[in-house]
DNA sequence: CCAACGTCCTGCGTGC
DNA sequence: TGCACGCAGGACGTTG
């Protein structure tokens, strides 16, 4: 499941690549996925750049249109040079004159938004988690009043943009907070220890060019690495890396949480 | 304002 | 071996 990391490596390994290059054409094989707006007002227009905001990417061009992806659960964005027919899950084709970027995307929850430059709703999002906007007075602010588990916060992508199920379990390990304690009794002490661990588990996570988990996968056809550094996710009756305790699954608003019920308080 | 739940979607693991 | 079922969960809309 592509959360901030493995979002962040797909750009590192795209922007190179199509900055500067002409959407040459789009192949729509699955109608819906276009959620907004139509190929068209891309097609002939020169890539400018890409960026990321939480899970999306924004390709900005230098037409009057602009093109957001979400990967959503199983999407990913797959770099290919060869002419060859993709597999049935390449949802759409962007050909680029160097390349073809696919939108691969076995469930089809994620998608593809074109918009008139400046009309995507980035304003719905909260802080970028490696920003200095991400400070202790903004998340005591945001998680006052909030009587929502602390994992469940964590995934709220209108407090902190980009984390999702597996990093919000490992990032509540590292710093040591149970993920079912009430969002708003978090210690100012805890909410520094919590930005601190976001800050460090993310980034760790993008040097090892995320994580492979069921679906994800590179540009490149390889996987992420950071799967073997993961200390909690999918590891129930496991041992904690730490203590030796057996690792609890647990369920949160419907997902997966994970901790070491000896180091997490 | 906040919380909880249903919905979308397909592959895969489980149990019989 | 085959089949039915439920789970995996990100974001959004609806309901309370």
């Amino acid at each position: 499941m592509p959360e901030l990391p493995e979002v962040e490596t797909l750009r590192l390994f795209l922007k190179p690549r199509v900055t500067g290059k002409r959407i040459q054409n789009v192949i729509v094989r699955l109608a819906r996925i276009i959620r907004s707006g139509g190929v068209d007002s891309v097609i002939g227009s020169k890539i400018t750049g890409i960026v990321r905001r939480g899970k999306h990417l924004k390709f900005e061009t230098d037409s009057e249109s602009e093109m957001f992806i979400h990967l959503r659960m199983s999407g990913t964005l797959l770099w290919s040079q060869s002419d060859e027919e993709p597999d049935k899950y390449v949802r759409a084709s962007v050909l680029y004159e160097n390349g073809v970027m696919h939108y691969r995307d076995i469930r089809t929850l994620g998608g593809i938004w074109i918009v008139n430059k400046g009309d995507f709703p980035f304003h719905r999002l909260g802080v970028e988690p490696l920003s200095f906007e991400l400070t202790v007075e903004y998340l005591a602010r945001m998680l006052a009043k909030r009587s929502i588990p602390i994992k469940v916060a964590l995934l709220d992508q209108k407090i902190i943009a980009g984390i999702g199920n597996i990093y919000a379990s490992e990032i509540l390990f590292d710093c040591g907070i149970n993920p079912r304690k009430p969002a708003k009794n978090l210690t100012e002490k805890e909410i520094e220890r919590l930005i601190a661990s976001t800050r460090k588990v993310l980034t760790a996570a993008i040097q090892s060019s995320g994580t492979t988990f069921r679906d994800f996968r590179l540009s490149n056809g390889k996987n992420g690495d950071f799967a073997r550094f993961l200390k909690v996710y999918d590891r129930r009756d496991k041992p904690c890396v730490l203590c030796g305790a057996p690792i609890v699954r647990l369920v949160q608003a419907k997902r997966s949480s994970y901790l070491c019920p000896a180091c997490q308080k």
